[in-house]
Formats: C-alpha cells, structure tokens, sequence
DNA sequence: GGAGCAATCTTATCAATGTCAAGATACTTG
DNA sequence: CAAGTATCTTGACATTGATAAGATTGCTCC
C-alpha cells in the first residue's frame, strides 16, 4: 500500500513562531519595502504554510503594527543612550543624530511607523505605548535641556516642536527628497539644518507668546 | 428577430476619461484612504470597466503618482497666495498655516504626497517636477524673510529647515500623533509649535557655523 | 460618403494576496 | 493513556493589479 511518502513532520513546523514571523517580516521588510510586505512571503520564509501567521496575529495590520512596536521601542533605546551619553548641552543635536541615524539604518520600519496602515480604529495597544514611550523618552531629553519640569507646557510645547523638527528632517531624508540624501552623514543633515534654524530665528519677528 | 437587448452604445464610454479619473480618484482617495484606493472601484465610480484606466495610465503608481503631483501643485499655489497676501514679517508663519491648512483638508492626498509609493525608480516626472516647484515656492518665501539671494547657502539650509519642521509637524497631526488633533485649530498648532522652537533657541548652544 | 486605421473601451483571464473554514497534528493535563 | 486544546495545514474564496484579444468609435484620406 503507497502511503504518502511526505510525513507531517517534515510539513509541520512547532513551536516560538510568532517571533520568527516577525523576525522574518523585519528583515522582508527592509528588502521589499513597507508596502509590499506579504504575509505570504513572511510565512514561506519562515518555512510555514500561509495562514499560520493566523494564529498568533489577528490579521496582517497587527503583524506588521507589532512591528512598527518594536520599531519605536528601539528609537526609545536609541534616544536615552544618545542623551545619556552626550555632553549636557548638545542633547538635542544628540537626540537628533540618534533619531535621524535609527530611521536612516531601518528606512522600510520608519515608513511603517509613520506610514497611514495605523489609524484610530485600527492602532494595536503595544504600537500606542511604544510610541508614548518614545515621545516620553524626547520629552525627557527636552526637559533636561530646557531645565525644567517633565510636564510643563514649555516642555510640551518645546517636544512637539523637536518632534516635529526631527520626523520632518527625517522623513525628508528618508524619502530622498533632499539633494545628497544617499551619500551625506548624519551630522550634516542635522548640523545644517539647525544652522537653518538659527538663521529663522534671527531674522523672524518674535512669536507671540 | 431578437437583438442583444444591451446595445454597445450603453456600456461603452468615451472620451476625456484621464481627468475623470483623476477626479473620482482624488475624491475616493479622501473616502478609504491612501493604502485602499483601488482601480477597479476608481473605475467604477466613473462607469467605466476596470482595465479602461490602462490606456490612459501606465499603471496604478502612475494614476496616484499624478494625484500627487495635483497636490504639490496646489500646496504651490496655497504657499504663494499665503505669501503674498500675508504681512512682511510673518511670512513663514503664513506659509507654515497654509501648508497645514492644505494637509488638514486633504489628509489622505498629503500622505499620499509623502508615502512610500514613490522612490526613485517608480517617480514619474510630473510628479518630480510639482514637488521641485512647490519647494521653490518655500525657499523663495525663505529668501524673502531672510532677506538674502535665492539660491545661497543661507537660504538652502534655512528652507530645509523650515521644510522639515513644517513637514513633520504637519505629518503628526495628520496621523493624529498629537494630543488634541482633531479639534485645535490650525494657528494653534503653528504658533505652539514656533514658540516651542523659540524656547529651544533660547537654552541651546549655538549652533556652529 | 465610405474604406481603412488608430485610439479607445470591453470582456475574459491570470497571478498574487488577505482571509476564512475545516481537518490534521502536536502538546498538555487529568 | 485518553481527551481536549493549541497549533499548523490544506483548500477555498473575494479582491485587486495587470495582460491579451476582440469590439466599438471617431478620424483621415481618397
């Protein structure tokens, strides 16, 4: 009698998937970009048939939003080793060059982590903290900076105008809308345009407090 | 004798289907957002059948590559007419509202503006060619307040800052990263946003030159 | 005016993808 | 070891971008 000749357990993958799928889209990711990322193609290189995934994500939105988690816990990272490590005053250029430098060594996961997959509706819990905790991790750097309370509104208003500054550069930089956007460092971009800043400020009628 | 009772007359369409297209893709793309803007409901939408859009377009990318392009162009015209009508002084403020004016009116065009759709390789020339004449618009408006040439280092450097900073906080908002994006007004976001920047000039070391 | 031709539009079709349902296999717990 | 649950597979379906081939329209040239 011909039995099947393949058994199950050459087809049957076990066991800790879930980190190897997102391990694998990680890397796919990087190579296909944010927006040709398949789930299919995540499940055959992880060697596993298409809709495993299934069973540790509820759909491709939370795979690839538990990437863009992890994603921002890595810029948190980033962040307080670029102000723990710097001299006191340059934290923000610090911070900067960490950021820029993180977004510029993972173009396709930046994207992602701005990119419009993630809305009200469809924004996994882990991606929401991840991201306060980042933005949590500015603001700190902001309040040493300024010298003052984590919450004050000077702060707040101080963080979201970094916050801004820093996605803005980056995401230019990231999408080559800028001249030598391959080939020029880290420090160039963020030198120049805090130079660019300094020249905005002095010739620009003081904001209204 | 019985004739087909649908007659080629009523299902076929003619003439003048690019800006059609184009139309009811610009409205769609407001309706599902960037990612889920597809041909076929495109298509629909104008009564056509689902391949007519290839004699006109090359492909999809190209079809949003020229919605993109009609968006710089009209940031373009929206930062000229802020420019020249606004007082002297504050002209980047000016520019700064009208850009996020734009966005906020049409968030979905302005993600799909800057998404990751279009790298170098997939960039058509129109769209190239918008987003150059859009940022020409900025740097003159740069030029103006600094009081220097068009085309010196001064003014190359200050534009892309103040491209970044308005474009990363514009892009927050959008994506609602910022607390209160829904209800605060425009000039709420900018002038917080230029007096936090003010705050960070005040307490930073100068920038090296 | 009509034959021919190019542009335009349609139908039929295919491959890729996200997702669901049902069954097979492995692990766990009594 | 038996039963139940978690995990994984196969099979299938709808949607979508895209191509190929045929139908229709309007224009051009005689």
């Amino acid at each position: 009698m011909a039995k099947p000749a393949k058994r199950a357990r050459d087809t049957y993958h076990v066991g800790n998937l879930a980190p190897q799928l997102l391990a694998a889209a990680r890397a796919l990711l990087e190579e296909v970009g944010p927006t040709k990322l398949s789930l299919r193609a995540v499940s055959e290189r992880v060697g596993v048939s298409a809709t495993a995934a299934y069973h540790h994500f509820q759909n491709r939105n939370e795979l690839i939003g538990q990437l863009a988690a992890q994603g921002f816990s890595e810029l948190a990272r980033a962040l307080q080793h670029a102000c723990n490590d710097g001299p006191g005053l340059d934290k923000l250029r610090a911070g900067s060059l960490a950021y820029l430098h993180f977004a510029r060594s993972n173009p396709a996961l930046y994207q992602l982590m701005f990119g419009p997959e993630f809305t009200e509706q469809t924004m996994i819990p882990a991606l929401q903290r991840e991201r306060l905790a980042a933005f949590g991790e500015l603001k700190r750097m902001v309040a040493d900076t300024l010298g003052q309370e984590l919450d004050s509104a000077e702060v707040r208003k101080a963080s979201v105008a970094a916050w801004s500054y820093t996605h803005g550069l980056t995401s230019l930089v990231i999408h080559g809308l800028l001249p030598g956007a391959a080939e020029y460092s880290d420090e160039r971009f963020v030198d120049r345009t805090l130079q660019g800043f300094a020249a905005l400020a002095a010739s620009c009628s003081p904001p209204a407090q």
